[in-house]
DNA sequence: TTTCATTGTGTATGATTTACACAATAGTAT
DNA sequence: ATACTATTGTGTAAATCATACACAATGAAA
């Protein structure tokens, strides 16, 4: 909602800037104490909803959600998918502002993106009082569709498990074996053999150990480990292969 | 483009009937004389595009795909899949009808459908000459970035073999264990080994050999096939899985 | 110093995938 | 009629991959 200075006239004026009956709608995946967390807005005296935005007159799709992304966590240049479009003529039943151009139908672009939770300082917009991470499994029920929004790409993102290594875009730097099982465990929402987890990371190849463990934990320290970011782009291109 | 008579009116006064800025284009798929083709139309004194269409004010994106399918093939209740919306600015660049609703910049959502070729009558819509099928690896150059959105649906085709079984949308009832191996290989852009292609079609436990051979090739004479509807649905419900 | 939860590591078994060859047959050519 | 040719139908062995599983080492906390 760049260059609108009130929600008054954001709601007046929009629809010089933006394309009608277009939005998008960001599921931003973060991963922290062992969870997946999304990141949500609450409206002003309303309801949780995903983070979104409109398209510019001059603006891709991509654009435009980058944009989105940017504007709530400070972001740039992190892993952004377009995963469906949401078209249901009675997806926002019980819109507000009938009358204004944002009161009418609107079509919406859903992606999903993964980010770094540590680097996140979540900024509420214009319209909205509050931006927090929510536990996958805690989500409150949220307005129109995005519930129904936010699952799809947790879907899209359980079957895209197996081609993107994720934990490249949601761990920090350096993380160990376990924290990187636990988000495999923690996304597909079913645990993993510890042994065989290792094995398949491993012959990945896309891994580098390093001689440093991690300690402050109550027992054995892990080994932390980084990506390979030369092997990690290649073997991105040649298409991953994994089978959990 | 449902209710209008000419093309003038459809100009003038589609945006009473339609959402701006918004259109569905089909990637219509069918397998013929063991090649992969695809829908065309072609524009009156103009390029080749694909298929689509513009949506209603209280119609889903999927109905509208729906539509615009039925419209051209004749064919309702066919496998039609959203696969990514197409949103550069620039898209449509060296778009005609400046003045008009229809001049103005669209975002179309992608579409691509398995249908049996034999089933289909392809018919013109109000704005072009043609309706032919092409084979994938003989298209044309396309209006805007169509060939783009071809090749992306070819991708998505491809990338979901895994998961849909084909054959049942592509193929007539009756067909060859051979066909159905073209299919596939047509489709993967590989060739394939027979027996151990048969081996895995066979323990999906979806064909039915019939006591029929296909009679009138050169050569010895296959064995006709039919998909067990009750099984394949099964399947289809728990999720398949190939490895090609 | 003991305890406890957690980490690091290898092998054997079963399942899956791959590679591969020859006899039967339906038309076609002679 | 006969031979020819391209295609079909079929099974097994080897290699690869996935799975199941246990014990010693360690770091912090008690």
């Amino acid at each position: 909602m760049t260059g609108f200075k009130s929600q008054d006239e954001f709601y007046e004026a929009g629809d010089r800037v933006y394309l009608p009956h277009l939005s998008v709608d960001c599921v931003i995946f973060g991963f922290h104490e062992n969870s997946l967390k999304v990141l949500l807005l609450k409206w002003k005296n309303g309801p949780w909803c995903l983070p979104g935005g409109f398209i510019k007159h001059k603006e891709s799709l991509d654009q435009s959600a980058n944009r989105t992304l940017k504007e709530r966590t400070g972001l740039t240049e992190i892993f952004l998918k377009q995963f469906h479009a949401f078209g249901e003529p009675d997806r926002e039943n019980g819109k507000r502002a009938k009358g204004s151009w944002i009161g009418k139908r609107f079509i919406t672009v859903g992606y999903y993106a993964l980010v770094e939770y540590s680097k996140v300082f979540p900024e509420p917009d214009l319209l909205s009082s509050e931006c927090k991470w929510f536990d996958v499994n805690a989500v409150p029920d949220l307005i129109y569709d995005h519930n129904q929004i936010m699952n799809k790409a947790l879907e899209t993102l359980r079957l895209s498990l197996n081609d993107h290594p994720v934990g490249y875009n949601l761990l920090p730097e350096k993380f160990t074996m376990p924290q990187l099982q636990k988000l495999y465990e923690t996304i597909l929402g079913e645990t993993l053999d510890r042994r065989n987890f290792q094995k398949q990371m491993i012959a990945l190849d896309v891994l580098i150990r390093l001689n440093e463990r991690k300690t402050g934990g109550a027992h054995k320290a892990p080994y932390l480990y980084r990506f390979d970011k030369r092997k990690y782009d290649k073997a991105m291109k040649q298409g991953l292969r994994l089978s959990f």
